[in-house]
This record gives structure tokens, sequence and C-alpha cells, in this order.
RNA sequence: GCCGGGAUAGCUCAGCUGGCAGAGCAGCUGAUUCGUAAUCAGCAGGUCGUGGGUUCAAAUCCCAUUCCCGGCUCCA
């Protein structure tokens, strides 16, 4: 017997039943016309698989279900290749798996596809689907695959072959397009019902640089128009939302061919944002136990050999000669805070010692990284070095983290995290990075936290915790980071005198909490699309008056709010109302404060909010409270509190 | 760094196979004094990213270059 997700009877099972026999029967026939494939035990099957005599439980996939969509892109990258194939017969073929928000298949070829090959490819597909192949499970032996393969001349499916085990494997046929491919796959091509071919772009055989470059077109796929559709407005949407473009519209930021690729110029309103926000991390630092220091902007050769830095990092530094003296600027702020360190004796009483700044730093990143604030050649990171003995390692690194949670909580961001364990090239003892790894696995088991592990992604001084943030278009961007460090603390000589006398090496951990702020800010604002929480507002409040009557009127009462530190400006234009408004609106500014007539003669202001929510007439000081409370809220949660005068 | 695409007024964009560089918004001036997302009129604004070439003639075609965009690689 076997039992069908969401069907109520259990279904009597024969020898040599495959799944649609089992599903056909427990389910409706609408139903039933919308399943892709079967999960038993968590592995997806064909819905012609035959169904192993151990398997007790049968899933449906439906085509709409993450599931059901991913088989349904990955069989759109097949019939892809197909047409390419048709179109463009000496391009080879490479892998093409379905991906977050679509599928892309790599395609070797003797020149780049163009938008109009697109095109092409797109009209094959559709008449590919309108035949209705049905695709077809094949297993063949490892010999018969390699003929199969050599015959068409498919030198990347060959290579992939030597690479795998098995003995036995399977292929998939649709109409005379052949691929090695482990499954599983829609019944046939008429399944997909809406697709649609995005992008091409280069990509490396196998991701690594020194290979050749393929052909990479990007493509996604749905169970109905529909949903394709409402995809590509939501795409438009997003774009709404990009920082490059409200960084122009919110006039916030610029770069300028002049000045230099990835060098972020800030103008009043962006600058005052981050301003805010790193004013806010020196005083929650402070509150944190950390100590503020500050090191200089360039620092001697030497220096950076005796660090490491000269001979891992060069490429990515900028020098500068002085009097035939070679300085490094700086690509990292760890050096001055060694030197910190190691300006007097340290005691074990003395740790953990916990310096932190807002420090600039300069990266020469390639050219082609480059991504408005979020990948930039000069950028502030809130950086901190934690000195600390192995015992207080473990709390640390919760202190660390805990402080992140409460930060995300505190912007509502959702965040992914990942502990990354040692790399191939690494220093250190194995039994040190055990242990380190271990401190951060259990620091985030410690705050119920859960993550995903990167093997052999860690730095090769030290495993680390990533923290992750979106952007509008769901790129995720690294921001926070904390790093144990088993190298510097060597390099440096740093010890601190035991409570036996003797020398002991102190245990350093890097961190950040927002990361670089430019990149920070960027995801930010793409966050709240613009419309920033009052706190962090570069303009708070506007005024505005009616006519020239209440216009000295507005401006007295711009002068009051300004005296309790609000951040008002007034708009006295010559202008409607609706214009003034509509203006506000655009500016996203969260509180837009009318004074007409009746407001004048009763001494108050007509508030209206940001969502366009009217609250009506309102004294002053219930317009300061209401304003004063909005920039409060945000911190209730994480126990935090901030204000500041501006 | 690699592959592809792009760059026209402050912003958003039109300008076809080469033939006088345009619109809307913003700006300035004037009129209008108005109650919650655009009042009207006038004016001004461009080395068509930069450099070279082809041509009687280049925003348009070719080459180089800078920067931007989408990916790859790398990374806060």
């Amino acid at each position: 017997m076997v039992k069908v997700s969401g069907a109520l009877e259990e279904i009597q099972s024969s020898a040599g039943a495959t799944c649609r026999d089992i599903l056909s029967r427990a389910l409706s026939g609408k139903k039933f016309k919308e399943v892709v494939a079967c999960k038993c035990d968590e592995r997806m099957y064909d819905l012609d698989a035959e169904l192993g005599n151990d398997c007790t439980v049968v899933d449906p996939v439906p085509l709409s279900s993450p599931d059901g969509l991913k088989v349904l892109r990955h069989s759109a990258a097949h019939i892809m290749a197909e047409a390419v194939k048709r179109l463009f017969p000496s391009a080879k073929v490479t892998i093409g798996p379905d991906i977050e928000h679509g599928f892309y298949y790599d395609f070797d070829y003797e020149r780049p596809f163009t938008p109009e090959d697109l095109e092409k490819i797109e009209k094959v597909m559709a008449e590919s689907i309108a035949r209705n192949q049905p695709f077809e499970r094949v297993i063949v032996s490892r010999q018969e695959a390699r003929k199969i393969f050599y015959e068409l001349n498919e030198t990347y499916k060959l290579e992939i072959l030597d690479e795998l085990d098995e003995d036995r494997l399977s292929l998939y046929r649709h109409g005379d397009f052949v691929d090695l491919c482990r499954g599983p796959h829609v019944p046939s091509t008429s399944y997909i019902r809406a697709f649609k071919l995005t992008s091409v772009a280069g990509a490396y055989w196998r991701g690594d640089e020194k290979r050749r470059m393929l052909q990479r077109i990007y493509g996604t796929a749905f169970a109905s128009e529909k949903e394709l559709k409402k995809h590509l407005a939501r795409l438009e949407e997003a774009r709404k939302r990009d920082h490059r473009k409200l960084g122009v519209q919110l006039d916030l930021f610029s770069f300028s061919e002049e000045a230099g690729p990835g060098m972020p110029i800030f103008h009043p309103k962006g600058a005052l944002i981050r301003t805010i926000l790193e004013d806010f991390e020196r005083k929650e630092h402070l509150r944190r136990g950390y100590q503020i220091v500050q090191g200089p902007q360039i620092l001697r050769r030497e220096l950076w050999e005796k660090s490491g830095h000269y001979e891992n990092y060069r490429e990515n530094m900028y020098f500068t000669q002085i009097d035939e003296q070679v300085y490094g600027i700086k690509p990292m702020n760890c050096l001055s805070h060694m030197l910190v360190y190691k300006s007097r004796l340290r005691s074990y009483r003395d740790l953990p010692l916990r310096y932190f700044e807002l420090g600039k730093v300069h990266r020469h990143e390639k050219s082609g990284v480059l991504h408005g604030l979020l990948r930039v050649r000069e950028f502030t990171q809130d950086d901190a070095h934690i000195l600390c003995r192995p015992d207080q390692l473990q709390d640390e690194i919760i202190g660390v983290v805990k402080f992140v949670q409460d930060v995300m909580d505190l912007f509502g961001f959702d965040y992914q995290v990942e502990v990354s364990t040692r790399p191939e090239k690494s220093i250190g003892s194995g039994d040190a990075w055990d242990k380190a790894t271990q401190a951060l696995s259990r620091a985030l088991d410690a705050l119920n936290l859960s993550y995903g592990i990167c093997p052999g992604e860690g730095a090769f001084y030290g495993p680390k915790i990533d923290i992750k943030l979106r952007d509008a278009l769901d790129r995720q961007w690294q921001c926070a980071t904390v790093q144990c460090d088993f190298t510097l603390p060597e390099r440096f000589d740093l010890y601190y005198t035991g409570e036996d006398g003797r020398k002991y090496r102190p245990v350093m951990l890097h961190r950040v909490i927002l990361g670089a702020i430019e990149r920070f800010l960027g995801v930010l604002i793409e966050h709240y699309g613009g419309a920033f929480p009052t706190w962090l507002a570069p303009v708070q409040a506007r005024i505005m008056n009616i006519t020239h009557v209440q216009e000295e009127y507005a401006e007295r009462c711009a002068a009051a709010l300004r005296e309790k530190g609000i951040r008002v400006d007034v708009d006295a234009r010559n202008e409607k109302l609706g214009y003034k408004v509509r203006e506000a609106q655009l500016e996203k500014i969260p509180f837009i404060l009318v004074a007409g007539d009746q407001e004048l003669e009763q001494s108050g202001l007509n508030v209206r909010l940001r969502g366009g929510r009217n609250l009506g007439l309102l004294s002053i000081q219930e317009v300061v409270d209401l304003i004063f409370q909005d920039m409060d809220e945000p911190f209730k949660k994480g126990g935090m509190s901030y204000r500041y005068l501006y």
C-alpha cells in the first residue's frame, strides 16, 4: 500500500507501478494534470519512473510548487539547448541547471550570441513546445554514453562523464536532442507554458577564469503566462528600488568619471544619513564596551610586509611614495589596532580589549565588479578587533553576533548566516581551527540562529561567520562578518602576561557589524525603497504654507522644531498646496506639516504622514512628541536608544 | 580582469537605411494667492562620453579609449 500526500485513500501498488499509475489513481484529473514529478523520501522522480518497493509515501510535485518550478525550469533549459543546437549546430553544450528565478545553459560557440539570436532561439523553443515532445529517460552504460557524446562531438559532456563515478548513467532525450542529466524532467515539452530568455553573458567553464569563456543564456519559466507576467512586473518594481536610481532621485550621492570609478561622492542628504549611522555606531560601540581608536590612512610598506598583506593582498592595494619611502594606503584597519595593543604591556586582567574604528579603506577592486554603493573602491568599515584570552573567545563571539542581531532587528532585515570552514591553503594548527570553528557555531547555536556551512570558504588565517543581506534584485551581499585570526597576533608577536607571570598569545577576532557603511547604505536604501525611518530621514518634516499670509508663521514653526533638534525645512514657494505635497511625497519626507489660516489661528500644524494618512490639526508640542515617538520606535525592540540633534 | 550591451540638456527619453539636435520634467522670468500627489505663459539650456578615421556631409558608419549596465571570476 502506498500513501499519497493530499489524497484520502491509500493506493494498492503493484510491482512495476510508476508514479504516474499511483498518482493518477489517487488524485483528481484536474489535480493530476498539474503534476510534473513525484517525490519519495525527499528524492524527486520522473512521473514515469517505477516506484521502488520501499516507498510508502509519495508526494506529488505540482507545477507551481517550488520543486515543480525547478523541474519545469531545468526542462526549459534542455529545450533551449535543443533550440540552440538546431540553430547553431556547431555550438557545444555544457551544463544547464535551474537557478533561483529561472535557468541558464552554457554553450561554447565561435561567436557570442546576440539579443537577436535570443529571439530566434525563443521561436524555435516555442515550436518544440508546440510539438509536445515527450522527455524520455534512457539508462546507458558509461561506454555507451561516451560513444553517444563522442559521435556528437560534445567534448564538454565527455569531460563531465569522466568525472562521474557511476557505471550506469541517465540520459534525457526529447525530439532529437539528448543530454547527460540526472533529471527529473516534466513528462513532455508542452508542460512549459510560459518562458522567456532574459539575457546573455560570458561565463568561465567550470567557473575558472583560466579556462575558456562560454556563452551563458539566462531564461525563466513559469507554470502560467500570468505568473511569468507577475514575475516580470516584480522585477520592474524592484528596479524602482535600485539604490543607484534612488540615489539620484533623492540626491544622496553620485559617482563622477572625473573622480574615478568606485569613488562615491556623498551629497548633503546622503552624507547626513551616513553621519547619523556612524554616530549611532560610535555610541552603541561605547555602550558595549568597545574603545574607539584611530590609525593613519597610509602606513609604511615594511609594516604591510610584516602583516603579510604585502605578500597576499598587494594587487588590491594602492601605494604612494614620498622621499624614497613607500607607503601603502590601508585596505584594512587591523595594523594600527595591533600597534595600539603593542603600545604597552598587557595583562590578562586587561582582556578582552575591543578596538573600534570607523576606518576608511581603499581597495583596488577589479573594474568589472564595481556596483553602485554596493561595491566600491573607497569605503568605511565599522571595524573592530577584539583581543582576548582563549577562554573568553566564546563569549566574545556571542557578544558580536548578538550585536549583529540587535542591529539587523533595528533595521528590520532578514539575513542569512553562514559559517565558513578551513580552506585548502591555510595556516595554523588543526586543533586551533577546530576550536575556533566550534566556538563560532556554538555562538550561533546559543543565540538560536540557523546557519549554513560553507566548507573550505574560510579566510586563510581563520574560520568566519558571514551575515548576508539581499538587495532589491535579490542578490546577496556580505555585510557583517566575524573572523578568527591565528596569524596577526603571531606576526606582531602580541602577548599578555598571565596570572603566573608568563607570556601568553591573545586570540583575535576581526569583526564588522554593518560591514562597509557605503554598502550597508546601498542595501538600506533598497530595503526602505528610499523611505527612511524618521530617525534616519535627512529631512524629517517639511512645513508648507498655503498662501504667503502664513509664510512667516511657517518659518516660526520651523524654528521651533529645529530648536528641538528636528530636521525640518519650509516650502514657501508660490505653488499650490497639492504641488508641494506631491513633491514632499516624492522626496519621501516622513511628516508633511501644513500651515494655513486655521493653523495660524490655533497655533498648530496640520499633519500628513508619508503614507498619505492625515492626522488633522495638532499643536506644535504634539507634533514634536509625535516625531520623537516615531524616531524612537525602531529602537524599542533591541533595547537600544538613540536620539541626536542635527 | 574576462564576455556582451550601452552613453543625446540637470533628470527621463525620442532622433529610422548618414542630410539644420528634439520632447516632457527640473531651472529662470512673469502672471496666479490657491487646503493635501503636478496652475498658466514665456525664456534659457547640448563639443550627442572622449580621441581618431571614412564621407561633400557623422549623434548615426569604422577604430581606439573612458565610464556605466548585465553576467563570470573575486569580495565588505
